[in-house]
DNA sequence: GTCTATATCCGGATAGAC
DNA sequence: GTCTATCCGGATATAGAC
């Protein structure tokens, strides 16, 4: 796929078709979701859509893989040579910062997943559960070493991933109850501020 | 709607298709969801179940509806005069129990507000930020009296929906992380325990 | 590479027999 | 109240002209 050589026009269009369909994918669910719909967010007719991919799926299954990668980073760049609090601020930080910026890839995992993620069954028990374990067990050596206070390791991370991945996903109800205050200019480090500060200070070990 | 009189037949079927509609829904989605599907789920014909219900939109509409209410309760029921901890730890039980018991209807609301809550929206921007803004301020006015530490009450209740709802909307991923631990008889407790623990350990007040 | 036209099927909804 | 049959719009996908 990467490697297929391809002119400068594929390429564009391509690109436009892999934007307009996370939109609707978000949005929509796989289900949901319609080729013309798509075809109409790429700006281009439905024929000339299923020339550049051959069918929903395909487009579907290109989507997700190509964004995938980059929701594990965060979570795989915790170090664990590294002080638990500047490593975990860190990387809710960096979540939160994705949530904001790319609301719609969160969506389209989120909606993947809540239908029993029939195309993302063997990453979620593969690469997901392996990078989880080895990070929860970072956590759990942080605690061993009496640098932070204890508690599970899988439901501190399934706790940062809820509430960071909360404000792309409910987004429509975040900005319905607090009005204007989402979604300005300081709403990120206040959401960073709010959710780091909450999480991290239960787990400070007593002086 | 609940003062028409129905035979016991009429009530069980119009049982019998919420019931599936909820499942069809808040696995597919509004738009992904089937006429034909719930039908079968329901074990009637399509045209027998619209007879009982004229639309898929009617039949998705009193689903939300009679389902929505139920998850207004625990909020509603914080006592502002309680002591902060026993009230917020009872809500995150009882929201947990909840998404535990009942998880097709938080995915099916879930569904609703990614899709940018088109049926919903009056109820967020009315009923829901009225209640929010309510227990926010219960939640500020025990900060005030030094009850508990300070943080923003909005961000802590959306905190709570969203650490809580995660194991109802990402079922899927928790079980496929979390193996056979998940969903397992002290699951529950389990949860409630990481997720209270966590979330009210930080707002303890130092002795 | 991109279009028009179209084959084919599915989904929502209705008509009318029983 | 429940069924079979069916209408019709919309959806995926393809054929073939340009």
């Amino acid at each position: 796929m990467a490697d297929v050589k391809r002119s400068r026009i594929q390429t564009e269009n391509r690109a436009a078709i892999l934007a307009a369909a996370l939109e609707v994918f978000s949005a929509d669910g796989y289900r949901g979701a319609t080729v013309d719909r798509i075809a109409d967010a790429a700006g281009m007719s439905k024929p000339n859509l299923l020339y550049y991919y051959k069918s929903k799926e395909e487009i579907y299954r290109e989507v997700l893989e190509s964004t995938l990668e980059g929701w594990l980073e965060p979570l795989a760049a915790m170090d664990p040579a590294g002080d638990p609090f500047v490593e975990l601020d860190t990387y809710i930080r960096a979540k939160v910062a994705m949530a904001l910026a790319r609301p719609a890839e969160s969506r389209m995992f989120a909606n993947e997943v809540q239908r029993g993620a029939p195309l993302m069954r063997d990453f979620l028990e593969g690469r997901l559960k392996t990078l989880v374990d080895e990070k929860a067990a970072v956590i759990g050596g942080w605690m061993d070493r009496g640098l932070m206070a204890r508690t599970d390791p899988h439901h501190l991370i399934f706790m940062i991933w809820a509430t960071t991945q909360h404000y792309a996903d409910f987004d429509t109800q975040v900005q319905a109850i607090l009005g204007a205050r989402a979604g300005g200019p300081g709403f990120e480090d206040e959401v960073v501020t709010a959710v780091s500060g909450m999480v991290l200070s239960g787990l400070r070990v007593g002086p």
